[in-house]
DNA sequence: CGTGGTTTACATTAG
DNA sequence: GTAAACCACG
């Protein structure tokens, strides 16, 4: 296809900054690519001097595969990457000048709450007042925006000092222990570039062009990276979209666009607003629930790929039969020769899938899902990695603590409080002081014997490990740990799925290729264990429908979206809803949301969810009320259609109800046989009494129904023998 | 003192 | 629904 006039005055602008504001779905990676390519090949400018930026790995990956294919070579070195990858690649260059070890280690989430808790807890304060969760938050915050601890105003009041000196101590261990977390990786790299001339000037003249994609989403450190790195000859090119920012949660600036037109002055201002993706009732359905944020740049997306068909709304009655219905659909179309990856679900939060996860299994739908609960931070892949950490380098606290007794080795709270007192006395690490308690013998003889073995264990692997390659030494350390014995024997199939995903870890051990050649292979490994997510555990070619948040979902399009949870306090979540800024963030992800889809677009919600173990009431969301309802085409599975979906003693119907457009109940569907009653409708049985409809289950006169009883009870019910009768 | 079973608190989004 | 916190037992 050809590039349209703007798109090619991106491609082909000539030296200087240059803004592209690109809405979905105009090309905008396009855009980025050929800029690239041009510059290569018609610029001659060599792989090794740009730097291009995304913000996921996976656009990262996309970008340097679409590049190789156009230009038909491999790019192995160039600088394409993720902020937080890039920077780590910075810094495993520059650990002498970035003041770190050459072993650091990053430290995840996870990690850095628990690291938090202990700080807490040994400086004895009220946990309840200080959790590490808004603890790390603030940390995080701090260091978004490139402050250090001693940067921070104190004397304040009691809350925000004591935050500052948890900063301090946090910071403190962190380097002791060669720790950095994904804040740091960003910060430090900063900081490195900032007071050393002689790196500033190399890389000046190295990077002749910086490219930077999601522009909107860049925070204050990024931002700053990005300025330092621009020498007084470096073309910068930033692409974004001020309706697609979607992470001032964690720092994000949409103000960086009109700062870099002041900071970056003079520049070329490129506006992309053709779509190339959906089709035009797609469109309009975006730009109208956009249109209610307050302060955009403006921008009005158009189409010529025709009107398409209306989006769909279904009311469900709870969320599994939310899911049985988009099982029901992406199987329909399949049958009708479509394929499964051509469609996916979209949700708001992670805890969404699991509900369409079975749906999918039951119906035998092939799925993948991307996010949520990540392969390497999953409890059993964690405690793996932990013991590759402490045999990477024993100054690692962290990894001490967390598997000193897992599994369980017969080494208490008791035990470890005196090896972290001694710790903490002697200002050494956990690995030392238990080598000093025990030739001190200094602990009871049960615990001696206990740590004793723990310590051999690990030194014993770390002999392992020089003779071995990864995958046999991972093999190794989760045999010989006790890991996959103690795993395996939790009671159910969890068991049986931990012991599985170990051996997964193996096998993404032997299939791990280090970038960079001249440092240990277990140190790259665990490097890109935190930073890149682990995604690559299914098979990326299999045809599978796409299951992710609309936060993942960002930058990706499909043919068929089926966008799900569509309530109010869901999406909207209830977390945002108490600022307007929240509000309008999350509208913007309605607004991503809608604008993945290419031809088919359904929007649900459940008029009941079990979130949290309780069943809660849902309201449409408002961003559909936002649609204009001539795009939008209710369906109705029943037949028969007038009935009150929830129970009449719990008083408010849900809002999509009174939305409904008269001509919507015309609109006759039939995925069930009509049997005088549909999901939802209230039915009577001769023994259990009255109820409500759930879901369907087969056809003709086998049909099963299921059906919740007023008594509580959930019942399955052939349709052949339940003589059911509708209530009018 | 350490372990296993049981209760209770707690819940976005992500590199 | 999960993981930390708690408590009784060996």
């Amino acid at each position: 296809m050809q590039l349209n006039p703007q798109q090619i005055k991106a491609v082909k602008a000539a030296k200087g900054h240059l803004l592209v504001i690109a809405g979905a779905g105009s090309g905008k990676t396009r855009v980025l690519v050929e800029r690239m390519a041009y510059l290569m090949r018609d610029k001659e400018i060599s792989p090794a001097a740009l730097f291009a930026v995304t913000f996921t790995n996976k656009a990262a990956r996309e970008i340097r595969e679409r590049l190789e294919q156009t230009l038909d070579r491999t790019l192995n070195t160039m600088w394409v990457g993720t902020f937080h990858g890039l920077a780590h690649r910075f810094l495993r260059t520059h650990w002498r000048d970035a003041d770190l070890s050459e072993q650091f280690m990053i430290l995840d989430s996870d990690d850095q709450q628990r690291m938090l808790k202990r700080i807490i807890n040994e400086l004895q304060l009220d946990d309840a007042k200080f959790k590490p969760r808004a603890v790390a938050s603030f940390i995080n915050g701090c260091k978004d925006e490139g402050q250090r601890p001693q940067n921070l105003q104190t004397g304040q009041d009691y809350y925000t000092d004591t935050l500052i000196n948890l900063y301090t101590h946090y910071e403190q261990q962190c380097q002791d222990q060669n720790l950095v977390d994904f804040g740091e990786l960003l910060l430090r790299t900063f900081e490195t570039l900032k007071e050393n001339a002689e790196l500033r000037s190399h890389y000046h003249s190295r990077f002749r062009n910086l490219l930077i994609d999601e522009f909107q989403d860049t925070n204050s450190i990024q931002y700053a990276w990005i300025r330092l790195l621009a020498g007084p000859d470096v073309s910068v090119m930033a692409v974004g979209d001020d309706d697609q920012s979607i992470y001032a949660w964690r720092g994000a600036k949409i103000e960086n666009i009109h700062r870099f037109e002041r900071d970056f002055a003079p520049v070329s201002t490129i506006r992309l607003e053709q779509n190339y993706r959906s089709t035009d009732k797609i469109l309009k359905a975006a730009n109208a629930v956009i249109s209610n944020n307050a302060d955009r740049l403006g921008k009005e997306l158009w189409t010529d790929l025709g009107a398409g068909e209306s989006i769909y709304l279904y009311a469900a009655y709870n969320e599994q039969d939310e899911a049985r219905f988009v099982a029901n659909r992406l199987s329909q179309y399949v049958d009708q020769g479509g394929l499964y990856n051509e469609q996916a679900i979209l949700y708001r939060s992670n805890a969404q899938s699991r509900v369409l996860e079975e749906a999918l299994l039951r119906a035998a739908i092939p799925y993948r899902i991307y996010g949520g609960q990540r392969f390497y931070e999953r409890l059993e892949i964690k405690n793996a990695l932990m013991y590759l950490r402490l045999i990477q380098s024993r100054l690692d606290d962290t990894a001490f603590e967390r598997i000193i007794n897992v599994p369980p080795r017969g080494i208490g709270e008791r035990t470890v409080e005196q090896i972290r007192s001694l710790a903490r006395q002697d200002g050494i690490r956990l690995w030392e002081a238990s080598n000093r308690l025990i030739a001190q013998s200094a602990l009871p003889g049960r615990a001696k014997t206990a740590v004793k073995g723990f310590v051999e264990l690990i030194d014993s692997l770390d002999q392992h490990a020089v003779e071995m390659d990864l995958p046999a030494l991972a093999r190794i350390v989760i045999d010989q740990s006790g890991l996959v014995a103690y795993h395996g024997s939790e009671k159910g199939e969890r068991g049986q799925a931990r012991v599985d995903n170990l051996n997964e870890l193996v096998s993404a051990c032997r299939g791990f290729e280090p970038e960079n050649e001249d440092s240990s292979v277990l140190l790259e490994f665990l490097s890109q264990a935190s930073l890149d997510a682990g995604e690559q555990q299914a098979d990326p070619d299999a045809d599978a429908v796409q299951l992710m948040t609309l936060h993942s979902a960002k930058g990706l399009e499909f043919k068929r979206v089926f966008l799900v949870g569509a309530e109010e306090e869901l999406f909207p979540h209830r977390m945002s809803l108490d600022s307007v800024g929240g509000l309008e963030e999350e509208r913007r992800l309605a607004y991503v949301g809608i604008t993945r889809a290419m031809e088919y677009l359904t929007i649900s919600y459940a008029e009941t969810r079990r979130l949290n173990g309780r069943d809660q009431f849902g309201l449409l969301s408002r961003f559909v009320k936002e649609i204009p309802n001539d795009l939008i085409e209710e369906v109705r599975l029943e037949t028969q259609i007038n009935r009150p979906l929830s129970s009449p003693s719990l008083g408010a119907r849900p809002l999509g109800r009174q939305h409904k457009h008269p001509r919507f109940q015309s609109w006759e569907h039939s995925d069930s046989e009509d049997f005088g009653f549909g999901i939802g409708s209230r039915v009577d049985h001769g023994t259990f009494g009255e109820g409500t409809v759930l879901s369907f289950e087969g056809s003709g006169p086998q049909t099963k129904v299921q059906v919740s009883f007023d008594d509580g009870s959930v019942k399955w019910l052939v349709m052949q023998y339940a003589k059911l009768v509708p209530l009018g």
